[in-house]
DNA sequence: CGCAATTCAATTGCGCGCAATCTAATTACG
DNA sequence: CGTAATTAGATTGCGCGCAATTGAATTGCG
């Protein structure tokens, strides 16, 4: 049925290697896609993604833009402080619960996205396949990483206790 | 508004950000996934790259290494060197073009092979889909990094001076 | 109430990833 | 032959990405 072993595991490794190096390719592919375009935004790739989080819902705390985009507080602590450098956000404590910082975006934050519509056109045309192309393609790439993110938790699902 | 165009621009906009999300977020769960399996082995990701292609093909200049997994001196210089320090892989100076460092594996590098066999089990049950799915999963990423790369390069073609 | 466990963010350390720069070796060309 | 242009690799600097640790705030529970 699904694993047979014998021989057909040289087909597996290799299918695994090629895997490997398709998706760490285009993932890079996409992110030197990307620099050229964000550079006079002056933002990086995943201060970019930051920025659409942010787009998407203003003011949110550090955990929930983490949870968004798979990142902790060690990535995101120092790359939210650039972007509050480079007067995108502001970062503030908030009253009810001191733990949390929330991130908002300043004026100039806000204004950016406009500028940012243009790089989606572009990417889009890099990109270079058909608007169906691109959802099945994004479809595939999340459930790709929702089955590996569910694989990786097997490991501790619950002390059944 | 300073751009009106059509409101199909706000579907490019929020595909671009999905997919950017997309496979941002799936590359990483890919390394994250990997991360465990290759601690026993003394691998971070990207050394188990550089190993599969010397596994294929043994004795290469860094350059062509380079190709393969689309990186540079800049990347592949101090992690050769601590493929070096682990024992994996030895570095000399090529005697027709002493340009090139050919890096080569050592017999502890070659075993490696054997023990890296059972990470690409490991990781297909993650995947968790067909062989079929997986190849064109593949072929699709491979498709777009190409069309990325090429992309990118149209910027400067020939000077035509 | 009071103390332990949990949660959130920041910090530290290490390994990429890449642009820019440098050096040395090779090739091209007059 | 000799100099310019090219090529290979190393180095530096900066920004992630993540594990591990720390510290402060909050929640849970007796």
């Amino acid at each position: 049925m699904q694993k047979k072993a014998s021989n057909a595991d040289n087909f597996e490794i290799e299918l695994d290697a090629q895997l490997c190096f398709a998706i760490y390719g285009a993932a890079h592919a996409f992110t030197r896609t990307y620099k050229p375009l964000l550079e006079p935004l002056g933002l990086t790739y995943p201060q970019y993604l930051v920025m659409i989080a942010l787009w998407e819902e203003d003011d949110q705390p550090v955990k929930a833009i983490g949870d968004r985009l798979g990142l902790d507080s060690g990535t995101l602590s120092p790359l939210l402080k650039r972007l509050e450098q480079s007067g995108l956000v502001t970062r503030k404590r908030d009253c009810d619960d001191e733990r949390q910082v929330r991130i908002s975006l300043t004026k100039k934050g806000t204004e950016l996205k406009t500028q940012a519509a243009g790089v989606a056109g572009a990417i889009g045309r890099a990109v270079g396949c058909s608007f169906d192309e691109a959802v099945a393609l994004r479809d595939k790439l999340i459930a790709l990483k929702q089955r590996l993110t569910k694989a990786g938790s097997e490991k501790d699902p619950l002390p059944s206790a």
